[in-house]
DNA sequence: ATAATAGTGTCTCTCAGACAGTATGTG
DNA sequence: CACATACTGTCTGAGAGACACTATTAT
């Protein structure tokens, strides 16, 4: 860190926290992202998130930007700092360095509106558009929040391989067959289901015995073993993810 | 991001670039730090790095510090933003958030006193204190700069891990046992000769042949093979860690 | 009975780790 | 020659992937 300085003549920055909320729903990779209002970029979509107050550490910003954007409070789930965007220019009204965060998140309750009384929607993460054109029913990012996305999924996507992060997709109590699902939504590729299964089990501190099995589901078929997150945070070996 | 606000009402932050510099020495994971010659933390070492300018990317001001506090300018290896740290009283003055970068480099010239008049030394990792009490001979740091030296190593090992960055760390050419030698310093563990020779050589794209042998040594022995970069971003299979 | 979902057994191939042996240089 | 460093061959065990088989439910 610099030395000497005057504590007047440092350029003054805005500090944001931006989230990327990712869960799974219907079988598919989904964020939450809420419409902005005014311009710049009215009518696109954004992640949640805003300034950082003058006493706020940035998680804590974060978490509370995420409340008042999206009316989720409280969240369960996993929330990490991803990385920080602030490149001249990508805020075209001021100098804005963004610290953005990435959460995982059981079956999301619908958003109702948030106190900036934007929308906020779930979105089908292939239904965001990630290039400069959208198709119809795509939803186009506000600034540089469509590589603050694909580096969000990307992140998620290796963390499952050596994280039992998996599992913070999912209610408790889940079956192997539901965290399975989330493996198959976020990596877009089926898993074999018995290797998948012996896999997880072998991993010492992934999921423990919940102790009761899941009610029969309306289709018929043997009923499922139950299990709750375990107390690993590393998984050793890894789950390794399909090379294509 | 937050969607109408009043540009002159954001509370107004200072941001620094920070640099984790690390090389490997006489076979010890060092990095690179300045003494402070004021208060706070006068005496203390810290982390290069300063104040982002006003229209300057944050690597970009990550690699303008590095060279005016340590003489250190366009230099080769790998640069990568670790983390930002932003967290209130981090520093006595005033609000700072630093984003902070590692890198990894070989055999480091000796840094010169940069322009910030301060000394610039490069330390053994190992005398680096990173509890509260420092014994002799070791380098105390400044803010929260063992946290931020701690997080950069744990990822520096992680990577070691996956990608071939371990040869960012040695000129090319170099030999097999150059890159042993720097997987060892890093993680700490020895590693036996004849498996890591075969791991490295059968990972594609890891290193590419580079036609000569190195000179023998005065110690005698047989002369290595050399070798330069291959063109692998990520190893596939990746060189993993002993686990205790 | 059939369909559907859950779970097991077993074979093969790859690869990490242990370790012995060979190759080529110095003094 | 001894010694040092570089490199190779081969065995073993763990684990991933393929795939067939068994178990328990609904209709």
């Amino acid at each position: 860190m610099a030395d000497g300085y005057d504590p007047s003549e440092f350029p003054p920055f805005a500090v944001t926290a931006d989230i990327v909320m990712l869960t799974v729903r219907n079988g598919a990779l989904s964020v939450l992202l809420v419409q902005r209002g005014i311009d710049p970029y009215k009518g696109f979509w954004a992640l949640p998130g805003g300034f950082v107050k003058e006493n706020e550490d940035l998680e804590e910003a974060a978490r509370r930007e995420l409340g008042e954007e999206t009316g989720l409070a409280g969240l369960p789930g996993h929330l990490e700092q991803l990385r920080t965007y602030g490149t001249p220019g990508r805020d075209p009204r001021m100098r804005v360095v963004s610290v953005a965060y990435v959460g995982f998140a059981p079956n999301l309750p619908l958003p109702v509106g948030g106190d900036d009384a934007d929308a906020a929607r779930i979105w089908n993460v292939s239904d965001v558009a990630v290039g400069k054109r959208a198709k119809r029913d795509q939803a186009t990012l506000a600034f540089d929040h469509a590589k603050i996305l694909t580096d969000a999924i990307e992140r998620t996507r290796d963390k499952l391989e050596y994280t039992p992060l998996a599992t913070a997709f999912v209610d408790e109590p889940f079956t192997i067959a539901d965290l399975r699902r989330v493996y198959q939504s976020v990596w877009g590729v089926p898993l074999h289901e018995g290797n998948f299964r012996r896999k997880v089990l072998s991993t010492p501190g992934f999921v423990e015995e919940y102790g009761e099995v899941a009610p029969s589901g309306s289709s018929g078929g043997r009923p499922a073993v139950l299990y709750r997150r375990g107390s690993a945070e590393l998984l050793h070996p890894a789950m390794l993810r399909p090379n294509d």
